[in-house]
Formats: C-alpha cells, sequence, structure tokens
DNA sequence: TACCAGGAACGGG
DNA sequence: CCCGTTCATGGT
C-alpha cells in the first residue's frame, strides 16, 4: 500500500504553504476498495452510469459513455466544499479493482470516501432491499455502482438541464457551462474548468446559454443560479427532512418532483429519494406492476415504501440495469 | 418524417 | 392533486 500523502521534495505535511496552488506540491493517494469479500466500487460504473455530472475523463482519454475502462477521471470540488476554500481538481483512478488512486493539491482520501459514499457497506444496504429476482439481476449485473455524493449546485443544475434530454447531452452540457462560465484551475502540467459557482452562472444572460444549446432551460438555469446567489444555498437543505427538503427546492425554476428527488439523492444524501423517470417508469410497468401508479407522487411513494431506507440505491441499480440493455 | 431523450411550466378540471 | 399541451435541440 503506497503512502497516503506522498510528497514531492520530502516536505512534511506541516511545511506545506497554506495556498498550494503549484503543480510541484501535487499530492497522491491509495485507497483500498474491498474492505471484506472483493471489490466493493467500480469507478467507471459509479462515473458513467449517467447519476453523476460532475466529472469527465482526463485531457486525451476521450468522452465518457464508451468502452474506454481504464481512464482517468477529474473533478473540480468547488470552493465551499474543499478543505483549502478553494476550487480543488482531483484525479482519480482505478488500475485493479480492489484500488483507487487519488492526485490533488491537498490530502484528498477523506474527499474521495465522501464523493462516493465509500463508507457505506454495500452488501449491509443490498440486506435492507426485498430479495426479489428484479434486484437480484440488477446486483449482479451492475456490482460496484455507487451513488454520488456531488456538490449540490452543479447537481442542481445538471438536473435542470436533464428534462427531456439524453444522458450525454447532460453531460456536454456541463461541460460547456464549465468550459465558458468556471474559472481555470491547475493540476500538476495540466489545467481544468470548475462548474461556475451561482454568482457566474447568474451574471450569464439567456441569450448566452442558449449558444450553448440548453434550448428552453436556458432562462430556468439562469433564473435559479440568481436565487441560489441571493438566498439561501441549497447545501443546507442536506439536512432538512426528505418532505420538507423535496419541497423547498420546488421554489427553484425548472424543479419538479423528479429533479428534486435526483438532487436529493445525488447530492444531499437522502438516499430514500427515489426518482421516476422514464426508465423507472418502464421497469416498474414491466416487474413491478402494483407499484406503477400513473401519477409521479403515488408511484414515487409506493417505490420509497416498497425499497425502504435505501429506495435509492435500487433505483441507481435498476437505472443502470435497464439501461445497459 | 415523426419520434424520443433521466420533465417542468402553465392553465384548467 | 391530477391531466393535457407546449417548450429547444440533436439523433435515429
Amino acid at each position: 500500500m503506497a503512502d497516503s500523502h506522498l510528497m514531492m521534495g520530502g516536505q512534511s505535511k506541516g511545511f506545506l504553504p497554506v495556498a498550494c496552488i503549484h503543480h510541484w506540491c501535487m499530492q497522491r493517494g491509495e485507497i483500498s476498495t474491498a474492505p471484506s469479500t472483493g471489490s466493493s466500487f467500480d469507478l467507471k460504473r459509479a462515473v458513467e452510469s449517467g447519476h453523476t455530472f460532475c466529472w469527465r475523463r482526463d485531457h486525451g482519454q476521450g468522452e465518457l459513455y464508451d468502452d474506454r475502462d481504464d481512464a482517468t477521471y477529474v473533478t473540480i470540488v468547488p470552493a465551499r466544499a474543499s478543505p483549502t476554500n478553494q476550487p480543488e481538481p482531483l484525479r482519480v483512478t482505478q488500475p485493479t479493482a480492489d484500488t483507487l488512486v487519488w492526485e490533488g493539491r491537498f490530502d484528498a482520501a477523506e474527499t474521495v470516501r465522501d464523493l462516493f459514499h465509500l463508507d457505506l457497506d454495500l452488501d449491509q444496504i443490498r440486506a435492507t432491499l426485498p430479495g426479489d429476482e428484479v434486484i437480484d439481476a440488477a446486483f449482479d449485473s451492475e456490482w460496484g455502482l455507487r451513488l454520488p455524493n456531488d456538490p449540490a449546485f452543479p447537481t442542481l443544475i445538471a438536473f435542470i438541464c436533464s428534462a427531456q434530454m439524453s444522458v450525454p447531452r447532460i453531460h456536454e452540457m456541463q461541460v460547456a457551462l464549465a468550459d465558458t462560465y468556471g474559472e481555470t484551475v491547475e493540476l500538476g502540467e495540466s489545467t481544468y474548468d470548475a462548474f461556475p459557482t451561482p454568482a457566474q452562472l447568474a451574471a450569464a444572460s439567456e441569450a448566452g446559454l442558449r449558444e450553448l444549446n440548453l434550448g428552453y432551460r436556458a432562462p430556468y438555469v439562469q433564473r435559479t443560479a440568481e436565487l441560489v446567489t441571493d438566498g439561501p444555498h441549497p447545501q443546507t437543505l442536506a439536512t432538512a427532512s426528505y418532505e420538507d427538503a423535496h419541497k423547498r427546492l420546488q421554489d427553484y425554476v425548472g424543479v419538479g418532483n423528479k429533479v428534486a428527488d435526483c438532487v436529493q439523492l445525488y447530492a444531499l444524501g437522502h438516499l430514500d429519494a427515489f426518482p421516476v423517470d422514464t426508465w423507472i417508469e418502464s421497469v416498474l410497468e414491466t416487474h413491478y406492476p402494483t407499484l406503477a401508479h400513473g401519477s409521479y407522487r403515488a408511484t414515487a411513494d409506493a417505490a420509497r415504501a416498497y425499497f425502504g431506507e435505501y429506495a435509492g440505491v435500487a433505483q441507481a441499480y435498476l437505472f443502470a440495469y435497464a439501461r445497459e440493455a
């Protein structure tokens, strides 16, 4: 096992400058993903199954959602969520099934574990779910998939953009937003574009956003960015109840039941949220006809009651399983 | 060409 | 609360 905070120049952690902005102070670490029996994390599945839109492949490794299975992924932790209080680029790769390697400008082991809920026991979660044939097949097929625990604002914007849009095109929009309105950050010899802050995105014009092919979602994104800039941050809803957060998220523009559930599940740690999209609707109609009630609220509530505390994990596996077939 | 893609705003029952 | 219509845009 490699040192979890390896440094250049033999410096110890205590001698690091406060603002570590130079490439020579890059740190690297290794994380085991095999707590007990077999690997319990699959980085490619976690990043490329369409649940997070906060990652991209490193330069020169193509776009997400193709066959490549050994990619290095990059995200930029927003200032408000980073221990250095400034946007922090983070590279992660999985050289073997049981090993995760990260690179960043700070000791990011805890951050990486947090970003994928790695401290949750996947076997324990599965044990809480009903052991029906569909869940069994989905978990056998998609084992290692983890829910993201992403920053709230980028997740909110991504799922406002998701309306009537394919997974690759949602991701394209987030890349375009970052490249156009976000701050450029440096890691080693490379530079990356962070997702824009609420204020940066609020300053964009509807016309400017339409140029990025956001279509009718452009004014939703701009107005929601204004609301977040002027009001409480959606991240604060992580400590609210499911019902309270669900209601308050819909005060933003372009946010209904489904987008609210996605933000709650992928950014606020509400793992009992069960987003019902066209794929899940189809799965329910085929395999769980008693849960499909037609209206969003009735269907989602029935699914939450059936799958329980970790209904969102079941949803993620069913979604990935359905889309893979 | 018509239809679909991780839906939501809007108006009306 | 529930339902029908409309809303950009690129792919098939």
